[in-house]
DNA sequence: TCTATATATCTATATATTTATATCTTTATA
DNA sequence: TATAAAGATATAAATATATAGATATATAGA
C-alpha cells in the first residue's frame, strides 16, 4: 500500500541525510566540491587521520553520495553528483536564517 | 583560527542534517509542509505513538527546524522556514538522480 | 478531573574513533 | 620472472557514545 512506499521513500531521504549528518563528512563533500581528491590528500588537507578519511568516504560512496576511481595506488573520491554542493549550500542558508532570526529576537529582547 | 570556525559552520551543518536523518522525522517535515498541525493530529494520521511523535517533534524544535505555538492543551508545530521543505525536495533530486544512474548501469549491463 | 503534550527510564541498536593489520598496486632487484 | 619492499588505501576489533523506541508517568491548561 501507499504508505508503505512512503516509508521506503523516507528512509531513503533519511538515509542519504544520515549520509550528511557529520562534520567530518561535511568538510569531505565541501573539500571535493573543488574537485576530484585522494584519500591521502583529504587526509593531509584537512588534518584527519587516514582511517577515518577512509572510512568516511567509504560511507559516501556506499550511499551514492561520492565515487571513487582508482589510479596506480591511489584513489580519487569525488562527488556523484553537483546537487549534493546544492544541498550542502542550502543548508548554510537554512543555518544563516536561524542566526538571522536569533539577532532579531536578540534586539527584540534589547529593545 | 580559521579551521576552528570553519569545524564550528560543519558541525552546525551536520547537526542540521542530523535532525532530518530520521524517516519519522521526514514524515513529520514533509506533513508539516501542508500547515501547522497539532502533536495529536500528527500522531493520529502518521499513525506514530504520541510519545514517539513528541519526542522527534521536540528534536526538530530544538534544532530550530520547527516552532511550536501552545493554545489551550493543543500545542501547533510548524516548520520555520519554507527552506526546509525544498531542502528535502532536494534530497528528493538527487535520489532520483541516484536511480535514473542505476537505470543507466542496469541498462548497460544487459546490452 | 479530563485532555493534550512532555518527559524519564530502560533497552536495544547504531555510530564514530583508535589502533593495528590487511590488501592492492607499483617499483626495485636478484 | 619471481619476489621483496614500499606506498596508499581499506578493513577489523575494541571501545565509547549517541540514538530511537516502549512504557509509564508527569505537567499544563480547560
Amino acid at each position: 500500500m501507499a504508505s508503505d512506499h512512503s516509508l521506503e521513500l523516507y528512509t531513503l531521504k533519511a538515509e542519504l541525510c544520515k549520509s550528511f549528518a557529520d562534520p567530518r563528512r561535511q568538510m569531505l563533500i565541501d573539500a571535493l566540491r573543488k574537485g576530484e581528491s585522494t584519500v591521502g590528500n583529504l587526509a593531509r588537507a584537512l588534518e584527519i587521520p587516514q582511517a577515518v578519511v577512509s572510512r568516511h568516504l567509504a560511507i559516501l560512496r556506499e550511499r551514492g553520495v561520492a565515487s571513487a576511481r582508482r589510479e596506480g595506488t591511489n584513489v580519487y573520491y569525488s562527488l556523484s553528483d553537483p546537487k549534493i554542493g546544492e544541498a550542502c549550500d542550502m543548508m548554510h542558508q537554512i543555518l544563516l536564517g536561524q542566526v538571522e532570526k536569533n539577532k532579531e529576537l536578540a534586539e527584540r529582547l534589547i529593545a
